[in-house]
DNA sequence: GTCTATAAAAGGATAGAC
DNA sequence: GTCTATCCTTTTATAGAC
């Protein structure tokens, strides 16, 4: 009970400064959020934050797989196909801090040697695995054709969305889900067999 | 003459400062690469080299205009049409400094507030422009359809085209030509028309 | 134009008390 | 689990000599 209680409580802990620490990033960028402001935010100083996270690189990684475990719970499921992603980009749209870490540290890791680097690997090689998935049901219920180069489109409708989220975060204005949208009605009703196949 | 001699020496410097800049991006990434360091590599002190660029963010903006500069006078031209992209993609592939300058430092910047905001808003609609007119030019040519949404594709080719980038930042091996070359097909030889018009 | 010297700040991380 | 205190590093930027 004592034991659980503190698990709890630890755990409640840890959920709070992820939020708080996307709260500091949608307003400074992840660049310049400081471990010290996002502690601030949850009453603690930057050497209580660091108990609970031994770097400031596990707490943002921490953030974004919790994203990730949470979008696939709410929002993925291989038999809903293209919508999920849809799904979850118009969810983005709510949570500006997370494209925001997500844009700023991803394209920050890409450098050798940085300690998020693998998880951007991992977490790449994940999603274009799902996007594929979804894409099979789409063709296995001939929403769209057989013949499409699944691995290409998925790595394609990839790049768009990252593209996309950079430019909205620009022009907030741009909506990201009916140019998605689009794109995959393209995809879907292509003629394009002889040549993406 | 003395004073043509201590411009064009002036420039010179400068120029050899934005080639190490970019030297020193490639190897740490844009958020790692330090004044100290880039000074270090054009044999000046860290004092010295802020002669030359006020700050920081102006001589990464630099070495940005620069590149696009040159960009426009190798590659494009109106009347190539798509291909121009291709050319400055393909291009790219041997500059990966610039790549990752701008993939790091267009993210950093989307912060409210940022003193590059403005140089990539700009530059954004300044190459969103240019690649409408080379689509025109392939409508005129009629290798593409006169129905399409110009704008979009065009925003959908540019986004496609920087997610690609970090993508190919975290696998080298990724073919980015080749990927919008494909890109390109399937808007061109689509039958779109009907959804994107 | 370049250097030396230094400011002045901010950052992440750790040790040890409670 | 959290705080206080502190360390140490690194960074950008400036002042003034040469």
């Amino acid at each position: 009970m004592t034991r659980r209680g503190q698990y709890a409580k630890g755990a409640a802990k840890r959920a709070e400064i992820l939020d708080a620490a996307l709260e500091v990033v949608a307003e400074h960028g992840c660049r310049k959020a400081s471990n010290r402001e996002i502690a601030a935010r949850v009453g603690l100083t930057q050497a209580g934050l660091m108990h609970h996270f031994g770097t400031r690189e596990e707490l943002f990684i921490e953030v974004l797989r919790a994203r990730d475990q949470r979008d696939l719970e709410q929002f993925y499921a291989p038999h809903r196909g293209f919508q999920g992603l849809l799904d979850v980009i118009a969810h983005n749209v709510t949570v500006p801090g997370l494209v925001r870490l997500y844009v700023e540290y991803s394209a920050e890791a890409t450098i050798a040697g940085h300690p998020a680097r693998a998880f951007f690997e991992e977490r790449f090689a994940w999603v274009r695995g799902l996007l594929i998935e979804a894409l099979q049901q789409e063709q296995i219920e001939e929403r769209m054709g057989p013949e499409l180069d699944l691995p290409f489109v998925a790595d394609l409708v990839i790049a768009a969305t990252d593209g996309l989220q950079v430019q909205w975060l620009l022009d907030p204005s741009i909506d990201m889900t009916a140019r998605l949208a689009r794109l995959w009605e393209g995809v879907r009703a292509s003629s394009w067999p002889t040549i993406l196949a």
